[in-house]
DNA sequence: TCCTATCACTTTACAGCGTACGGAGTTCGT
DNA sequence: ACGAACTCCGTACGCTGTAAAGTGATAGGA
């Protein structure tokens, strides 16, 4: 459910915001905010009201000044949403503390991308594939290397690990968050939902033609009251992954 | 990246356009267009140009209609999204001729969803937690479910593998995508991207604090000439995931 | 054959979006 | 004290989904 792409300002400013430079005395008005108040008021209106309610104009609102004067600390709304990306993924916490099994420790890689998500669901609208290179970003990425280095994997499968997880959690956590923000933005929970469809449904679907779907989507709807249960299918995938992973190591000894 | 949702409109209303009730004949002018035909126009314009530029608007203009005229086959922009996505699953090819373990099944599953998701990038901007309930997508969640069917797996772990193996591929499938898009929005390759972005990052970057990141990082760039390849790591990726599937096949026997 | 309910289709209107442009007022280094 | 650099703002453009109200065409029942 991609929408807006980070990178999608100039880059270069936007490494140059998000590592600080740019600064020292110079002529003109004091700033009243810094960078980070500026992303900050962005990140409290996007947590609140998802990434369709964030707008310049309400950003400035919040901040007590007009739209345009937004353009002076920030070239444009992509690198602003860039500068809420690098400041959430301060957000993880980056030691292993005590955890001495990659299991374990990549476990808790993907349980903080996970929280991370439901924490930020306007996260799962943006499209990270250039990432903003913030220090945080970085910081992330390394903490996440660390889980799994030094187990014999090489360099290329380490990433392609950390990708994979990545991938599959983002994937898991956008059903979690559609599926609790579709309730909200309808006003209807699952089981009215399946109520108001159930019947229509019945008249127009033939089991004999789909019989499996039918055996399961039934035998799915009494375990769940609802079209599924996505903190469990994570917990689910998420061991089936590491188990593949084990094989994948297995494999090479 | 979800920005629509899909059952954001009155559900029951979707059905009977899906399944084409309310037909027969009745007074006033003939219908110029089929819902069909609209969909179609909607679809158009969603693969051409992106989900971000399917307006009503357009879609009455590629009729020669005015944009109000919609309205009087379909509810609202919701409900067409929906007509949409019932039928590009009818896209799906529905057989696994000849191919008789699971193992090969579920990778067809996989990458039919991987072809479908690089056909219509539009289709991971839209949640699904709550499908259209038409035919092609009952159709299409039989298949994927025939593709484990009889190897031992309970209704609720069929249902599991399945949500599984989708939330991954659309992971995976997003980054694959986002990469080309953004691209062309931006109208730079990965590796202009790298040439203007290395030199400002190698002014602040520290490898002492994260040299994993630094180390892998370099592997990786000079391994793919860009922030990843993703065709190559959803390969990895699907392999990891189905091994996972064997193992925990292997366990309950 | 005529009446009327129903439908297809239209124009107009509203509030909100990102940001280009030009101008007004403030503060620094010199 | 001066000019350059800066912060900040008002206005404007074309775009969005769709509510409201009006016009004209068409079917079945009388």
């Amino acid at each position: 459910m991609t929408t807006d792409f980070s990178g999608g300002g100039d880059p270069r400013r936007t490494i140059e915001l998000l590592w600080g430079l740019r600064e020292g005395s110079r002529p003109g008005p004091k700033p009243r905010f810094t960078v980070a108040e500026i992303a900050a008021a962005g990140l409290a209106i996007a947590d609140a009201d998802g990434l369709a309610a964030l707008s310049m104009r309400r950003v400035a609102e919040r901040l007590g000044v007009s739209a345009m004067s937004l353009y002076t600390y920030v070239p444009g709304k992509a690198e602003l949403i860039d500068l809420m990306l690098d400041t959430i993924f301060g957000e993880v916490s980056l030691t292993f503390d005590g955890t001495d099994g990659w299991h374990e420790r990549l476990e808790r890689v993907a349980r903080e991308n996970w929280q991370l998500y439901l924490r930020h669901p306007w996260l799962l609208q943006v499209a990270t594939s250039r990432p903003p290179l913030g220090p945080h970003l970085i910081a992330k990425y390394d903490f996440e290397l660390r889980a799994i280095d030094g187990i014999g994997l090489t360099d290329i499968e380490m990433d392609l690990v950390v990708q994979m997880v990545g991938d599959y959690v983002h994937g898991a956590a956008r059903t979690a968050v559609s599926a609790t923000l579709v309730a909200q933005r309808t006003g209807r929970t699952d089981e009215q939902w399946w109520a108001e469809v159930a019947p229509v449904l019945e008249k127009v679907l033939d089991p004999a033609a789909t019989p499996t779907a039918t055996r399961v989507g039934a035998a799915a709807g009494e375990e769940y009251n609802a079209p599924g249960d996505p903190a469990r299918a994570f917990e689910f995938g998420l061991r089936c992954l590491l188990n593949g992973i084990d094989v994948l190591i297995a494999k090479k000894r």
